[in-house]
This record gives C-alpha cells, sequence and structure tokens, in this order.
DNA sequence: CTGAAGACCTGCCTGC
DNA sequence: TGCAGGCAGGTCTTCA
C-alpha cells in the first residue's frame, strides 16, 4: 500500500487525533503479522509523545516509566492501515491490532496480507536496531542529492529502477513513485545506473523529490485500498503520467505508455519520452 | 560482491 | 456462475 507520501500522510493524520493521550489497554488478536508481534502491555498508562518517520517506518514514541521513552517501530508492509474510531466500533475484517486510549478514541491496525511488522524498544536503541541500520538517505532531506545519487550509481549494472527503489541507496521510493519519478527525468526504466550522465541524474534527484511532494500535497495515492486514518481516500492516483496506464497515450507526448517487469515488479514509462 | 527470482499472504479482477 | 491465473503500494532470503 504505502510509500513514503501515504506513510506521512498516516503520520500526521493520526498525530492530529493521538497526540498526548493516554495509552488504556493495547490488545493483539494474532501472535504475528510478518514477525511475531511484540508485547504491547507494557504501554499501558503510558503517553503517546509524538508520532514521527523514518523512511516507510512509523515512530510512535510513549512517555515511558523508568526515564526513557518507549519506541513503537510500525511498517505497514502492502496492506497495512491505521483507522482512528470510537471504542465501540466494530471490528473490521482483518483487524489484528487495537489500541483503546482513555479518552474514547480507539487505533484500529488492519492488514490483509499481513506483511507488515512492528517493534518496540527503548527509544535509544532504534539507532542501533537492524532495520534502522540498512536504511540509506531520507530523499526530501538534502542528503538526498546528486552528490549523492551519483555514489549509488557509479560502477553500477543494476537498471536505475531498481537502484531508485533500493532503500539502502535512498527510502521511500516504491514501486509507483518510482515509475512516475523516472517519467519526469524522461530516463527509461532499464537504463544502466552507472551509465546516466550527471545531468540526467541530477533531474532525477529533482524529480524524485518533486513527486513525493506533490504526493504528500494531494493526500497520497489510492489505487485500492489506502485510505486516510480517518478512511478519506488520497487523491494523487488521479495525477499518474504513466503507473497502471500501460496501452495509453502519453499526456505529454503522444505515445503508447508500456508496462514491463523488472525484479519482478511492474514498471511503466513512456515509449517515447523515456531513454 | 551483484542482480534476479522466489517467498511471505489475501483479495480482487479478468477471461475462459 | 465458477474457477484458474495474474496482479497488487514491501522487503527479506536464496541462488546463480
Amino acid at each position: 500500500m504505502p510509500e513514503l507520501p501515504e506513510v506521512e500522510i498516516v503520520r500526521t493524520g493520526l498525530e492530529s487525533y493521538l497526540k498526548d493521550q493516554v495509552v488504556k489497554k493495547i490488545t493483539s488478536f494474532r501472535p504475528n503479522l510478518r514477525y511475531p508481534l511484540p508485547h504491547f502491555s507494557g504501554l499501558t498508562g503510558q503517553r503517546l509523545l509524538t508520532i514521527r518517520r523514518r523512511s516507510k517506518y512509523l515512530l510512535f514514541e510513549f512517555s515511558g516509566k523508568s526515564g526513557e521513552s518507549n519506541l513503537l517501530v510500525w511498517h505497514l508492509g502492502m496492506t497495512g492501515q491505521f483507522h482512528v474510531l470510537p471504542h465501540d466500533a466494530q471490528a473490521a475484517a482483518h483487524e489484528h491490532v487495537r489500541f483503546d486510549f482513555c479518552s474514547g478514541l480507539s487505533l484500529r491496525y488492519r492488514d490483509a496480507r499481513r506483511f507488515g511488522y512492528a517493534g518496540l524498544m527503548p527509544l535509544s536503541s532504534w539507532s542501533q536496531h537492524p532495520w534502522y541500520l540498512s536504511l540509506g538517505v531520507e530523499p526530501l532531506e538534502e542528503n538526498f542529492s546528486l552528490d549523492s545519487l551519483l555514489g549509488s550509481c557509479k560502477g553500477r549494472k543494476a537498471p536505475i529502477k531498481t537502484v531508485v527503489m533500493d532503500a539502502s541507496v535512498v527510502v521511500g521510493v516504491g514501486n509507483i513513485y518510482a515509475s512516475e519519478s523516472l517519467f519526469l527525468a524522461g530516463i527509461h526504466p532499464k537504463r544502466a545506473a552507472g551509465r546516466i550522465s550527471k545531468e540526467r541524474l541530477a533531474m532525477l534527484v529533482v524529480s524524485i523529490k518533486q513527486t513525493l511532494l506533490a504526493a504528500i500535497e494531494a493526500g497520497g495515492s489510492s489505487i485500492s485500498d489506502f485510505v486516510q486514518v480517518d478512511g478519506k481516500p488520497g487523491y494523487f492516483a488521479h495525477a499518474f503520467n504513466v503507473y497502471g496506464r500501460d496501452g495509453q497515450l502519453c499526456l505529454r507526448c503522444g505515445s503508447i505508455i508500456k508496462r514491463i517487469v523488472q525484479a519482478g515488479r511492474s514498471s511503466f514509462y513512456c515509449s517515447g519520452c523515456q531513454h
């Protein structure tokens, strides 16, 4: 479901409803998602201080007990959703965890495919955690730049699409926004990363930042099951130039949009604009 | 080391 | 109508 813009939309939505709320009870309805779920009982009585984001991880910081905050780290996988509802709202299909807050609000986690996962740790452990250590730069920060991308592409024969989706290079760029960014930069998804000029890589850096920011502005992309925490859809899908448009005409040059498979994922590109 | 392919899961859409 | 096959926003493991 979610790439960086969708996770960011979820983060701001959750924070607006749940910041400073105190946990009454957390219940999990199964022992695991992708990995075993942590034991949530220690969070009872703690206050939710902030919700941050790193890559596609949501980071819930709770007040803790003995001075140090607890960090709940949550990845939505492909189909994970958080919804804020009243306590007495009925559980939907595939609801796996519920957080009841003292205010009467209830945070529900639903995930049909169960590719999502979560971990609970002292705040200070996060920066040593394997999930954290494997992450590359944030695309919307200044350290994602021509220099950083140039360094990651140098000598690599892998197609640029898979390099851009590699979270150890730059985080948060998933299958949709990789295709959309490459379209804006005019680069063919199969082009070997190490054989793209500096000028064109500079375009790509700008395109990635623009694409992600525009998607956040639009409230994320709703293809089939992304919804915001209040159940409203995102609208960026209406602005796709290539994703899901194979067989249709390019809005810029009129050529046919094509679909190919790379590393097991669909890539969409304009046969006229991208080379 | 690199890159490709398979695996994890369920639901939905298409075509026969 | 029913059913098989393909496809889906992510990431980890395995294999060549």
